[in-house]
RNA sequence: UGGGGGAUCGUCUAGUGGUAGGACUGCGGACUUUGGAUCCGCAUACCCAGGUUCGAAUCCUGGUCCCCCAGCCA
């Protein structure tokens, strides 16, 4: 057992909570701000939170943090829940809106005023910002720190009434401001912002701080683990001294763990939005991106995102996971349910020269040899095809097992052939035609079926192609790490120029003509394919979600380096 | 220079005083009508220095390096 699943501290407290019987029930919950669509980093927090409530019979709550309404809208909320639903998670009717505590929170803030423990503030944001002191200096005193009680609760339900324009007074919590934690040094809890919130409209003119709302929240549901990333660490006594401070219910414990980073892409919301908005990709679902609507588009299935996060652990140490862990993970899952198809993605025309002009077969296709359930298929076989234009080389470099003048290859399903003939452009020289002769013995079944050839390449017959659009993607960005930036550049330097290749022209064998958007299948010798959402009737387009592994290309690249 | 965290193969992750294990990647091989899949093998790690101990990745001491924090963002 041990060593089969990588390591999750905050599991082990769960479980050692739950056996001491400091909980006899746990209460996790995943608490995105709706300013942004969710992406990988993401989906690690919410297969945790949802996954720990699942595996020990808790529960998790979908909470919204909707604090600062100038940010938030309907659509982001909209579209999370589709995303967390889409990784297969279910809240059931618990979701619930720090918006939706808005009286509570603000009947708690009276709370702590009346204890003498906060106060309105009349400083300038700039003024606070002088007076908070720097990491090495203390701050100083807000003159208003020592306003009355009653002062302080008339401004504040002023301020709520709405008779302060923005940034004309704030509430804040009195602890010190010399202490060695900046969050401690009399943090705020409360701003003016004459905003309408996309749930409560112009209910609201002053809105809590996060730093203040959240603890809060988690009390009044019953939060038993608060799970965030590490930057909320300093955060912490903070957390505990509001729950300390206020009459709530109960006191949840925050544990922070580092959050994903992933090669060869960027996860903060900044940048992904500077992405989108600067067209470097094609908006929020663009197959290259690493958000949830992106990896769904280029095919990914929940499947083996929640086993990637399961395999990376969750720990407090921050690093980098390699995108090849994830591909991994796609690699596995769909190799066990994509149906296989023959697709030529760079058409290449063959003419079987002793091939009866005008006949047809069917051979027979297996759908998935991993899974024999998945049944056959048949495939139209005829005298003209197409082959990849990689699969034959007029000079074969050593170990190419493929289509050369004089050489033989299997046609996957069907029979051997020799390549007899190469017809050229005769301006451009390019190799336009292969001319090649078939052995009739050796069609799949046949009595010279097992005769051993080398390699074996997909076709597709000519006359019966379907035409289609293929998206290649590769890695966003050529540096594992976005952010490592020559000096004075921007990290959009380290963008790679080839991420997206259109192919168009492609041939497909004709069993894909009534392919649905989203279903994926894995085109032999290739990879794994999505038909994307562009499609329509008679027009396909498939993104590459992930290629196969490919030993061919190292042995070539071998060759070229050596 | 204040405070809070963190350091185990290239990457992710086990280990909690007793042979440093797994996964990914890489390399080699077997098999193969997908150069896929599968199977087998190889390589590579305890941040450093002292100390305690029969024995230290683990305990102690002292260093080093990395990350986070000075929003009326979350």
């Amino acid at each position: 057992m041990k060593g089969m699943t990588a390591g999750n501290f905050i599991r082990e407290i769960v479980e050692s909570d739950l056996r001491s019987g400091k909980h006899r029930r746990i209460v996790t919950r995943f608490p995105p701000e709706p300013n942004g669509y969710l992406h990988i980093g993401h989906a690690k927090s919410i297969c945790l939170n949802f996954g720990l409530a699942l595996e020990h019979g808790g529960v998790c709550h979908l909470r919204f943090d909707d604090t600062n309404p100038s940010t938030e809208s309907v659509e982001y909320a909209e579209a999370i829940q589709a995303d967390v639903r889409w990784l297969g998670f279910d809240w059931g009717d618990r979701m619930f809106y720090a918006s939706g505590y808005f009286e509570q929170l603000y009947e708690y803030a009276v709370e702590l005023i009346t204890k003498g423990k906060a106060y309105v503030d009349s400083l300038s944001a700039e003024e606070i910002r002088q007076y908070r002191g720097t990491l090495t200096e203390p701050g100083k005193n807000s003159p208003y720190r020592n306003r009355s009680v009653e002062e302080s609760r008339d401004l504040f339900a002023r301020m709520r009434a709405g008779e302060f324009k923005d940034g004309a007074h704030v509430l804040r919590a009195k602890i010190d401001m010399a202490s060695p934690n900046v969050n401690m040094r009399d943090p705020t809890m409360y701003r003016i912002r004459h905003v309408a919130h996309y749930r409560t409209g112009d209910q609201w003119c002053i809105y809590p701080t996060y730093d203040y709302a959240h603890p809060i929240s988690d009390a009044i549901e019953g939060i038993t683990h608060s799970l965030c990333t590490l930057e909320f660490e300093d955060h912490r006594p903070l957390y505990d001294w509001f729950l300390d401070n206020v009459s709530v219910p109960s006191h949840p414990q925050q544990i922070e763990f580092a959050r994903l980073n992933l090669s060869h892409t960027v996860m903060s919301k900044r940048r992904l939005l500077e992405l989108v908005g600067k067209g470097n990709v094609n908006g929020w679902d663009d197959p290259r991106l690493p958000t949830l609507k992106g990896l769904r588009r280029r095919g990914y299935t929940p499947e083996a995102i929640r086993a990637f996060c399961e395999h990376i652990g969750v720990q407090k140490r921050d690093g980098m996971v390699e995108m090849a862990l994830l591909e991994h993970f796609i690699r596995e899952d769909l190799n066990k349910l994509s149906p296989r198809v023959m697709a030529v993605l760079r058409p290449l025309r063959v003419v079987l020269e002793n091939y009866p002009e005008g006949r047809v077969e069917e051979v027979d296709a297996v759908n998935n040899p991993e899974d024999p359930g998945m049944g056959k298929r048949k495939v139209p076989f005829s005298r003209v095809l197409y082959i990849e234009r990689d699969d034959f080389r007029e000079a074969p470099p050593k170990k190419f097992f493929r289509l050369a003048p004089g050489q033989e290859v299997r046609l996957r399903y069907a029979y051997i052939i020799k390549c007899v003939g190469v017809v050229k452009d005769d301006r451009t020289g390019e190799v336009v035609e292969l001319r090649c002769t078939y052995d009739p013995e050796t069609r799949t079944g046949g009595p010279q079926a097992g005769r051993k050839v080398k390699g074996t390449i997909h076709w597709v017959s000519a006359s019966h192609a379907l035409d289609a659009e293929v998206r290649l993607y590769d890695h966003l960005f050529v540096k594992a790490d976005a952010g490592d930036i020559p000096e004075g550049q921007d990290y959009t330097v380290n963008l790679n120029p080839n991420s997206l290749e259109r192919l168009t022209g492609c041939k497909m064998e004709p069993s894909l003509a009534g392919a649905q958007p989203g279903s994926r299948y894995q085109f032999e010798r290739q990879g794994y394919f999505c038909l994307d959402s562009d499609s329509a009737l008679g027009k396909l387009v498939f993104n590459r979600t992930v290629a196969l592994r490919d030993s061919w290309a190292k042995i070539e690249k071998a060759q070229q380096d050596g």
